[in-house]
DNA sequence: AAGTCGGGGAG
DNA sequence: CTCCCAGACTT
């Protein structure tokens, strides 16, 4: 095995497969966020878990650029859980204004009111209990008591997802409840270790993975792969090995988009097919594409179908006879079209006086511009093919 | 499990 | 334009 390493190492993992973490992990995290992660953010170099839990708060779905004047403003105007209390509604949403999520402002107003009142203004340092004030999740409470009082709780946002979606190589959407519930669990192992130093690290290990999310471990273009010293996690990133930092982690599942369908008539007289010119606005403008016919019939009615593409085509020429040809769907960004191919084979052809009508050969297919799906079907059909 | 809330930035 | 951001809450 040309391959070694001091620390166990996952494979990738395609299905629920076991992911063991390195065991140094959470602690290769502290040593890089010590020399290299942010240390200048207004809510660091503090203990006060009221400055630490208004930034985790206002940081909620928001960026940190957004975010610091508004905090600024706040703790210069309410400087204590008490003064926030103490508060009328409407002098703190005022303080909110434009940051968004307006629910984070009245739950972080009942929320002071609740340290008041039920914890005698003072912050909890358990994450079980403070999970259970408005506007606190699990993994905003585990944030909380980690940079107020270094408890040893793992945090899963959105930096820490694309985080451990890359390093471990997991793949689907980091939403999906299975995916997450599988990231908690690889959360709480990759935890620096309990012990004396527990607490600073507990600092350091938090902010390490925020900072590795928003600074090395971007979205767009990860530091690592021009410079693999950038991450401390490279060594072990399954995402860099294989060259999936693109596609992981997995983006959030498209919207169901309505599916549409169409019928176009094929028509052949020998060679040759009759094209239509399609309006300027709308889907294909401008392009020449085949004749189409409604689908009024659910479930499709291949018979009735080829009966109308017959008298469709009698306006054209003689029709011999209709068939269902092929089936095949192109896919737009806003619907899905199927689209049903009939071909009518017609003995003999009228004239055609239509600036919008006009036979082409399928020998001569690049002569106009018709669209992807019509054109795959022109060029079956110049191969003789029945798709 | 899916929907809702929001303004802003990056691609 | 879409997707995402130190997510939590409701249905």
């Amino acid at each position: 095995m040309p391959r070694k390493s001091a620390a166990p190492l996952s494979s990738v993992s395609t299905d629920s497969a076991p992911i063991s973490v390195p065991t140094d992990f959470g602690m290769r995290v502290v040593r890089w966020q010590r020399q290299h992660g942010r240390h200048d953010l207004p809510w660091q170099n503090t203990r006060d878990a009221y400055r630490i839990w208004l930034s985790e708060i206002m940081l909620q779905q928001t960026q940190v650029a957004a975010v610091i004047e508004y905090f600024h403003r706040f703790v210069a105007q309410l400087p204590t859980v008490a003064a926030l209390a103490a508060a009328s509604a409407d002098e703190v949403m005022a303080l909110w204004a434009g940051l968004g999520y307006y629910s984070r402002a009245r739950n972080l107003h009942r929320c002071a009111k609740a340290v008041m009142d039920e914890h005698g203004g003072v912050f909890p340092t358990d994450p079980d209990v403070l999970v259970t004030l408005p506007g606190i999740g699990r993994s905003t409470a585990a944030a909380i008591a980690a940079f107020s009082a270094g408890v040893r709780s793992p945090i899963l946002d959105g930096n820490v997802k694309r985080v451990f979606a890359r390093v471990f190589g997991i793949e689907g959407y980091p939403g999906e409840r299975a995916i997450e519930t599988r990231m908690w669990r690889l959360a709480e192992q990759a935890l620096p270790p309990a012990g004396p130093t527990q607490a600073e690290d507990m600092i350091s290990y938090t902010q390490g993975l925020m900072d590795l999310g928003a600074t090395v471990c971007a979205r767009g273009k990860p530091a690592c792969l021009p410079d693999a010293a950038a991450c401390p996690l490279a060594a072990d990133c399954v995402a860099r090995r294989d060259g999936l930092t693109a596609v992981l982690p997995t983006p959030k599942p498209r919207a169901a988009i309505p599916e549409r369908s169409t019928v176009m008539l094929v028509m052949r007289h020998g060679r040759d097919v009759l094209l239509g010119l399609r309006p300027d606005s709308g889907i294909w403008g401008g392009l020449w594409s085949l004749p189409e016919m409604p689908v009024d019939t659910v479930p499709f009615d291949i018979e009735a179908a080829e009966d109308a593409a017959l008298e469709e085509a009698r306006a054209f020429g003689t029709p011999a006879r209709a068939t269902l040809a092929g089936e095949l769907t192109h896919v737009f960004t806003h619907f899905r079209l199927l689209i049903r191919a009939i071909r009518v084979d017609l003995d003999a052809v009228t004239h055609v006086d239509d600036a919008a009508r006009r036979w082409l050969s399928l020998d001569d297919l690049d002569a106009l511009g018709t669209p992807a799906p019509v054109r795959r079907l022109l060029e079956d059909q110049a191969r003789g093919g029945l798709f």
